[in-house]
DNA sequence: ACAGAACCTTGACCCAAATCAAAAGCACCC
DNA sequence: GGGTGCTTTTGATTTGGGTCAAGGTTCTGT
């Protein structure tokens, strides 16, 4: 697992990318300058490994730019997505010494680490991190739920309709549109990681992605290039309460 | 959805029997007055729900004793369990104005309940309760990719046996034993809110216990009174890492 | 003691997705 | 230009768990 640090990258605060959306968005002035003081850049390779589930992890981090997988696996190899990482997410749990989860990097990666007791401290000073960090927690929580019942009861069709209506909201968003009518966009998974996060074999993502397209509810150009004619139409697909909100 | 208040119910937070798990954990004697001026108690029968995905929901609470689901429905009927709350467990979410699940009362439920907006001044104010907060969300977190992992690749025996292995090793914490060797409990869930739990119909939960009984893995004196004669057999079963465990 | 209603078990059959297998598409590099 | 090694697609076959159906157990209330 080789590491590349640092190099020459030096990011101040107020320029990042992620500064409005990550751990230390609700900070003032001072606090980040605290932050500033003890964070460090390092990036990392599509492929390569961050972390292994099991070992040492002295560090927390924020995703800065690029795509990480945490994925759980069983002895005979079995593996299971459970979370996908983008930019202004965050990795690593304070107050726990090892990582959790194998941490991949789905293409290159710049990641903000603080050393882990550090961070600590200054959760326990300034309150505006653990209230953001509650906040984003909160967040991945609901998301966690979504994807249990995407897992449990969705059909493989309902699956990939849902991967693909989530992928496209999250672009959207980062476009600054609404998700709606017309979007093009593109996968940034392979056949095989959205197998993993979906629970399902990569043929039958392959099959079921082939069945949408055969279908009208997307179009491909090549493989990881997509159109979305009408996005209810997806959303209908993916068994997702699609019309207005819930009427009691 | 009638709702039984209050009664006659006052307990002294000194002498709650969650007082040191709950999200009131870490509260000083000062905080805990505070507390202890903005609760209220609500008492559901088994069977009841506390609230519906998306109504109005203005408190949030604390499990005091019994059992309650969070599941979620699709139109057509499809029900995922994605938490089952117990003892000392948070509901509810600072900052939402609805409720995003089902609660269900499983058994005879006891809520120590605070009504949001008194809640979430208090959050801002007292650092205690947003950092258990956070620490039980974390908790929760881990949870749910745990059971991300069941859903998405577990097999249907193993599925059960994993089930199995939860309700024996928080029964154990319960009774401050070590969950290992011989061990008897009661599940506390009906096979229909097991199969939802698993992502499952309950005649393979049923078919599934069946076949553990037979196997020798579980014994059953009734439908519900378990005996596990060695618990690493069950956990075998449950294709858990069993061996080990996490050396800090 | 009995009726009714949950709750649970078991059997027969079926189907969606897994598995096994092959080949096609594509990028990278001598 | 043609390996070499991915990733992806597609086909044939199998199978684990779902569906449908019937009957058994337990508990409740009268």
């Amino acid at each position: 697992m080789s590491i590349q640090d640092a190099h020459n990258i030096s990011l101040q605060c107020g320029a990042c990318p992620i500064r409005h959306r990550a751990v230390c968005a609700r900070c003032e002035t001072d606090e980040l300058a605290l932050l500033e003081e003890i964070k460090y850049y390092r990036s990392f390779e599509a492929g390569q490994t961050v972390t292994w589930a099991g070992d040492k992890m002295d560090f927390v981090a924020s995703v800065v730019s690029g795509i990480a997988t945490l994925t759980q696996t069983m002895e005979d190899g079995r593996t299971q997505m459970v979370g996908l990482l983008l930019p202004s997410d965050f990795v690593g749990r304070p107050g726990r010494e090892t990582a959790a989860y194998n941490v991949i990097a789905t293409t290159d990666l710049l990641m903000c680490c603080f050393r882990k007791r550090p961070f600590e401290e200054m959760m326990v000073r300034t309150p505006h991190v653990a209230q953001r960090l509650l906040e984003m927690t909160l967040d991945e929580l609901d998301a966690a739920r979504e994807w249990m019942l995407l897992l449990g009861r969705k059909t493989a069709r309902e699956k990939i309709a849902s991967l693909i209506a989530i992928i496209a909201r999250r672009d959207a968003t980062l476009k600054l549109r609404s998700p709606q009518g017309r979007m093009v966009f593109d996968l940034p998974l392979t056949r095989e990681a959205m197998s993993d996060y979906l629970g399902l074999t990569l043929e039958t993502v392959s099959r079921q992605i082939s069945a949408l397209k055969r279908d009208g509810i997307i179009e491909l150009q090549g493989k990881r290039h997509v159109t979305i004619p009408d996005f209810d139409l997806l959303l209908t697909e993916a068994g997702d309460d699609n019309d207005g909100g819930y009427l009691v």
